[in-house]
DNA sequence: TTTAACTTTCAATATTTATTGAAAGTTTAA
DNA sequence: TTAAACTTTCAATAAATATTGAAAGTTAAA
C-alpha cells in the first residue's frame, strides 16, 4: 500500500469512526488529515484535500476548535489562519471523553436522578421504574467517574496501573 | 412528576441517548419500555405505547435482539410473542460493551494495522502517517482491553477493584 | 480610509437515515 | 386443509442531518 492510500483509508475510516466518538463525519476527518500532517494547515488546504466545500470547513472547524481538540496557529508571514490538532493520542483521548461526560453523560444522569426520585405511590410499576432508573443511574455515575478518573491519571493510566489489576 | 410524566421522560431521554451506546432512536426507546415493564410486552404494546408502526417495532425488536438485550418469552395461553430485556443494568453493560467492540472497535483495529505497516518510504509525511496511525492503534487497542476486561469481570468491576486504586 | 484577502453565516439543497403501511409470509387453532 | 392471527419484508415516504455556495462580515496591508 501506498502512501496516498493510506492516508486515504486512515482519514475515511476514521471519519466514518465519528460517531463512535461523537462527532460528525466531516469533524473526523479534518481532525484525522491535521493529525497526520506535518505541518499545520490553511482552511484552502483542507477544502482541497478532503474535498468539501469553504462553510462546511469553516464551521466544523470552529467545532473542533470548540471541543478542545485543534486549535489556531499563527504562521510568522502568513495573512491566513493554520490548525493543528492535538498530536498525542493520550490527551486526545482525555479530551474527548472529558467532553462527552460534560456533553452528553452528566445531562442524562441528572434526567435520571429526577426520574429515580418521583413519589412512591406503592404501585408495582412505579416501584419498577424508580428501580430501574435508580439502578442505571448508579451505572451511569460509575462509567462517568471511572471515565473522568481515566482523562486526569496523567501518565499510563491504561497500561500502568488499571491492566495488572485486572489481570 | 406523576408515573406517567417520569416514564415518558425517561423513555424520550434513553432514546435520544441512543446514539452514545450505539444505536438508533426506536431501537432505545424499545429497550427502556421494557426496562422499566413489570411483565414482558408484545408486539401491540408496544406499538401502542411508543406511537411507532408495526414494521418499525418489527425491525427494531430484532436488531435488539440480535444485539441479545432482549429476548422473545412464551407466555402460556397467548398465541403472539412476548419480549423482555435483561433487567440487570450491568449484564446490560457487558452486552453492550461486547457488541460495540465486535462491530464497530475491531474493525478500525485492523485498518489501523494496515495502515500503520505500510512500507516506510523514508519521507517526513510516511514516518508521521506511520507513527500517528501505529500510536492510536496502540490507543484503540488498549480501550479494547480495559472494556473487554471490564465486560468479563462478572462481580462489582467498577465499584470495587478500579476505583480504590485510582482514588 | 479603501481595498483585497480571508472567514463566517445561513437559506437552499442534497444526502443519509428512520419510519410507514400494505402485501407477502408464517404459524397454529379449528 | 383452511382461515384467522400474527410477523416480516421492503418500496415509498418522511424526517433528520450534513453540505454547499454566495452574500455578509471581518481584518490587516497598502
Amino acid at each position: 500500500m501506498e502512501y496516498v492510500e493510506a492516508k486515504e483509508k486512515f482519514i475515511s475510516t476514521w471519519g466514518s469512526l465519528g460517531s463512535l466518538w461523537g462527532i460528525n463525519k466531516a469533524m473526523a476527518q479534518i481532525q484525522a488529515l491535521l493529525f497526520i500532517s506535518t505541518k499545520p494547515l490553511s482552511m484552502e488546504d483542507i477544502m482541497e484535500d478532503l474535498k468539501i466545500s469553504r462553510g462546511n470547513t469553516s464551521m466544523n472547524l470552529r467545532q473542533l476548535i470548540d471541543w478542545g481538540i485543534v486549535s489556531k496557529v499563527l504562521v510568522s508571514g502568513e495573512r491566513r489562519e493554520f490548525f493543528t490538532t492535538e498530536k498525542d493520542v493520550q490527551e486526545l483521548a482525555r479530551t474527548v471523553a472529558k467532553e462527552r461526560s460534560r456533553r452528553e453523560i452528566k445531562p442524562v444522569i441528572k434526567v435520571l436522578e429526577e426520574v429515580s426520585s418521583i413519589k412512591d405511590d406503592g404501585t408495582a410499576k412505579t416501584k419498577e421504574l424508580i428501580k430501574q432508573t435508580k439502578a442505571l443511574k448508579e451505572l451511569t455515575d460509575d462509567l462517568d467517574v471511572l471515565m473522568n478518573k481515566l482523562v486526569n491519571q496523567k501518565q499510563n493510566w491504561l497500561t500502568k496501573s488499571v491492566f495488572k489489576l485486572m489481570k
